[in-house]
DNA sequence: CATTCGTAACGAACATCGTTCTTGACAAAC
DNA sequence: GTTTGTCAAGAACGATGTTCGTTACGAATG
């Protein structure tokens, strides 16, 4: 890094790189991913670029910018699955897992996604191919536009639940509240007490993708088809 | 430091609420409710109690726990349907939009619930209801437990999107991202822009509602029936 | 009644944070 | 050689959450 010991001037270092958007976005991205989302600040994101905080109002207007670039730049990670072989639906819930890993991967990357209206050029190149899924799938109009929308609010909304309850110790209190849980109060909440805090990470999430295409298709999966044919 | 001689003791205000807990809790809603997430800080409710921040300290330990006490306050208001002659899963579209409205009520209020976990006495009221309804409709085990936490996430998910699209001029950019999206390069969300920002948050919010449940429930939406299937 | 003592309340301070202002330094254009 | 423009940097502003030390009060204790 900085191993010039000569002139003190301000631009004593010929070697360093110069700042540039992905530069600071990628070196976010790099914090973000080793100290989480708590960790990250313009400040601290300077410092790792070894300049001043104000620097790099260069490059960005906002903290809220640095936000949105770092969104997109991540979602370029996004698999598109293009073998025409498999069925669309496979597609999809390959496609929204490959999201949802990317949020998973940076820690905090989820919390920053919700606060952000993404509208980059790798967040486009997923609505599009979204868009196409669902319509092969015979969803389109406002109900696949929505849909759309619907399926990335989710994803992202599991990754933040996940990442919220991974470092913190609020888990543990609710852990502690509801092993508590009487059991004449709420008799169904002490029975299903352990089953609340089942399963990891990754088995919830595939399974609320799950749930959550079978609702948007607004088809039924064919397992539940078969089991409740006769609903009301 | 105290310049004063006289009287005017650190206790010269017989006439001030003293504070509490729950008087700390129904300010910083207030505060909420009145001026946005944004506005809401320690020290503003401190001054709003005519105190210093440090006073706030006996009471509460953590800014996250004002979170969850304020969360759990305002989850009182969300109705609990009793009347047993509905069916269960009208009585559960119900709950669910009682507690998407108390959160949209409160702007702001859903970011921080994304952010805290819940497990308060109304909180616990409401699972337990959550679950009750889902044993109705034949769902229990870890299907019910799980169910229960991504009703209530999608539920604070979708209110914390239109929270975020509200005030912001983050939406007015992806408004304009997405008008001067390309036809060529992504002709699907081309033909599906508009549709894309069409609907208020109302008429979303109970839409995405609906395709939650049918998705929980593994059954379809009886529109969704009638037109794909025949059932019914 | 006098003393003690736990605790509510407070002011000040600390370490951050995002952001802006202003100045400094270099490269290229004239 | 002078000018101009752009990138970088320091200093500073206002605001945040949190902690520390010190008062004032009310009740318990003697």
């Amino acid at each position: 890094m900085n191993t010039n010991p000569e002139i003190v001037s301000r631009r004593n270092r010929p070697a360093k790189a110069p700042l540039s958007r992905d530069v600071i976005v990628s070196t976010a991205l790099d914090i973000l991913e080793r100290e989480g989302a708590a960790g990250l600040s313009l400040r601290r994101v300077a410092t790792a670029l070894d300049t001043g905080a104000a620097s790099l109002y260069v490059y960005l207007s906002n903290l809220d910018d640095l936000h949105a670039l770092m969104l997109d730049a991540a979602l370029a990670a996004v698999k598109l699955p293009e073998a025409r072989g498999l069925p669309w639906r496979t597609r999809l819930k390959k496609l929204l897992a490959s999201y949802l890993q990317v949020l998973f991967d940076r820690r905090g990357l989820a919390q920053i996604a919700l606060a952000t209206i993404p509208c980059g050029p790798n967040t486009l190149r997923i609505w599009e191919a979204l868009l196409g899924l669902l319509k092969e799938g015979g969803v389109d109009g406002v109900k696949a536009a929505w849909g759309v929308d619907l399926l990335t609010l989710y994803v992202t909304a599991i990754a933040a639940e996940q990442s919220i309850r991974e470092g913190d110790q609020a888990l543990a209190r609710a852990c502690g509240v509801l092993s508590a849980v009487s059991a004449e109060e709420f008799p169904l909440l002490f029975a299903a007490r352990t089953n609340l805090l089942s399963g990891g990470g990754e088995a919830r999430g595939a399974w609320a993708l799950d749930v959550i295409i079978d609702g948007i298709v607004g088809g039924t999966s064919p397992k539940a088809a078969k089991r409740r044919r006769r609903v009301k």
